[in-house]
DNA sequence: CTAGTTGCAAAGAGTTTGCATGGCG
DNA sequence: CGCCATGCAAACTCTTTGCAACTAG
């Protein structure tokens, strides 16, 4: 599909989602920051291009709600993924990292041999605001 | 929404997801497993019942790809002390019991205060044999 | 020039909602 | 009988696809 040619839309792409590290941005975010900044990229192409980018492994999906999350992954923190946390009463999302959940997902690996999706696991949960 | 009238279509979608415990079932397959036994329910229906029954707690909506699959969660008290692992490939469930876990678990509660429930949170992933 | 990429609009898939009808209690 | 639940169809949201125009190399 994409044979790797040099692209305005690709580098507004990126430069959204390396500006974000370290959040989840949907499509439609992407969408709009490309805006904010002055220019344009069509949404069709902004899924396209994720797809993409996904496939290559520079961004992990998402897929926690009613719309897709993607994020950048650097090469270096490959192995430092976050993990899901919902509440079960409000359907927040929350991210956390964790040691524990590093330990367990390479503990999975070797005894098991039960490769952890971090993008589809979710831990369910109540939130502080709704334990009231 | 509901107010708990006892109604065929209940019966029918309680029916298919107690059938499918081991599974998870999405509103799709639930429609047609209602009518592969000669009875019929409406797809907005369903997904009325599947809403209702999330919210008491009876099944557990898991939004993990492109349609959302639910599943029966046993009121009984036996997912207290192990956690559930599912492969994504062939749907199978394991259970596991890890300190990791379990810390993650107080982490969580101290840090977040966010209160893990152990009998709702999935971790899904490939296992042994789909990795091949 | 030539083939890959873009943007638009339309199509799809999954889910929700409005409303008239039908059924439970 | 009074409401709630149901079924249908239309609306909605997110995503993908078809296609003509555009553009990088």
């Amino acid at each position: 599909m994409e044979k790797g040619y040099h692209t305005k839309q690709t580098d507004l792409v990126m430069a959204c989602l390396e500006a974000n590290k370290e959040r989840h941005m949907t499509a439609e975010e992407i969408y709009c920051w490309v805006k904010e900044n002055g220019e344009f990229v069509g949404k069709a192409t902004i899924y396209r291009k994720l797809a993409t980018l996904e496939k290559q492994g520079v961004i992990q999906k998402f897929e926690g709600g009613d719309s897709a999350c993607y994020q950048y992954v650097s090469q270096q923190e490959e192995c430092k993924n976050h993990y899901h946390l919902r509440c079960v009463e409000c359907n927040k999302l929350f991210h956390i990292e964790s040691e524990q959940l590093d330990q367990l997902s390479s503990e999975l690996k070797t005894q098991f041999d039960f490769c952890l999706d971090h993008g589809k696991s979710v831990l369910y949960g109540t939130c502080k605001k709704c334990a009231n």
